[in-house]
DNA sequence: GAGGTCAGGTTGTCATGACAACTGGTTTCT
DNA sequence: AGAAACCAGTTGTCATGACAACCTGACCTC
């Protein structure tokens, strides 16, 4: 059967210094999306498919492990691994609205309503781990998709951090990739979601009427030390949004 | 330093069918949450560790890596593990209602409003993959705790769980410990969270005014096998709940 | 004193090898 | 014909070994 290729059509680079599992892991998602391997089949056995790629079965397996995580694939003990049914799985991954949007082909503008230095309220010190009226960065952003507006952000942030979310950055572009270009890395958040109805003044920047349910966001971002990076309290129109997301269970439960 | 013990106390047991890995997961976990790993602080080094257990680094690694799955420890290269600060994570895990409220001590009881089998509407047949019509199992319930109504589900099902998910077991405890108890154990789920006003009739069940904001979820669940064995469309008052959830960025990012 | 350099310690990656556990189908026995 | 036993194929677990990449702190140099 000579069609059963197509996975090592990108082969592996082992001078890249991006790690064989990973670029393994890569090649195989996007042949998942794209199609090339159908939904519901099996997956080559990990033997084998070490043996064409010429890599140990361990890299192997962390390359589907990962998949696994992501919900891509789903490994059966004794069976094989399968492909997940199609399905528009958006990832849990920790994203940005600004990264969704630009990868989802929209482009998102940004206005900014509000960049200055404030005592943190109380819930923002304790969320930063600062003390009630410590001096923070905050601003206020009105995000618009397609001309309408589609998210009112307002974040706190520590005031070390000023240097690099300047003023000028978030006029043109995201937060996360604001703090992604200056080497800081996020890895963990926590956040809430809930609902409640439009203030005044968030009816009149959204467009939409008073009785009209507004999705709320409160997350507190992490960094690569555990350090609270960032306190984020968004809301979104209901009527214009949504949070989509996958979950993977936990392999052992 | 004789303190440094601690993490041996739950001595591995090799004979158990549990890997050994997953039991120096658990043991970890509960020296962290117990508070005995103090957070912040540093895990022993991957190869000190392995050496104390008898184990091997991969194993070790593979403990680690669960607990870094779960946000309870971060991973730096040449530095070490760290465990994480304190904080309140509620597991993205695939996680019900039933299970999260008996787990934080509140009794939460149902209301069996619906029982029945029905045609599929198009959207819940499509997303269990039948042909529009089919007969599926149909419930809705209304799940109260402490006496306030927190949460109105609708639930479609395949026809073939009709002997699994019976009227009296619905009654009596949650939907997916009647599935998991059968042997059914759910792998992964596509979820939507959106917002919008209630309908009148949710409105009544619900004890809210017409103007309060309703929490949805959307959600399709999948099998072992990757077969869709639920759809779910829940509404939740705003007022009363939330969703918390704690997200861990790839590692690789 | 300030800066760069280097060494030590740590996690990250990858290979090889072996056996266990599970599944599904086939074969064999009753 | 039916049920039990077996077997081939697959993923799951675990060990050992080696080197790379990275960070920190100490040392040395200027």
């Amino acid at each position: 059967m000579g069609a059963r290729r197509g996975l090592t059509d990108a082969a592996l680079d082992r001078a890249s210094p991006v790690p064989l599992y990973y670029q393994l892991a890569e090649n195989l998602e996007t042949a998942i999306r794209s199609g090339s391997l159908s939904s519901g089949s099996h997956l080559e056995n990990e033997i084998e498919l070490a043996r064409q790629l010429r890599v140990s079965r361990p890299t192997v397996r962390r390359a589907i492990a990962v998949l696994a995580n992501r919900g891509l694939v789903i490994r059966r003990h004794g069976i094989g691994t399968l492909v997940v049914p199609v399905r528009v799985r958006r990832p849990v991954r920790l994203s940005s609205l600004y990264d969704d949007l630009t990868q989802s082909g929209q482009a998102p503008t940004t206005r900014l309503l509000a960049y200055e230095v404030v005592p943190a309220p109380l819930e923002v010190a304790n969320s930063l781990q600062l003390s009630e009226g410590t001096r923070v960065l905050h601003f206020e952003r009105l995000r618009l998709a397609t001309g309408q507006p589609i998210s009112l952000m307002r974040n706190f942030l520590p005031l070390a951090l000023k240097e690099v979310v300047t003023e000028e950055g978030l006029k043109l572009t995201g937060l996360y990739r604001l703090l992604r270009h200056s080497g800081i890395h996020l890895r963990l958040a926590s956040q809430s979601i809930g609902a409640r109805s439009p203030q005044p003044r968030e009816a009149r920047l959204l467009k939409v009427i008073k009785t009209a349910p507004l999705l709320t966001m409160r997350r507190i971002s992490y960094g690569d030390a555990g350090q609270p990076v960032e306190y984020g309290s968004h809301v979104y129109p209901a009527e214009r949004y949504s949070f989509e997301m996958s979950v993977v269970a936990d392999s052992r439960t």
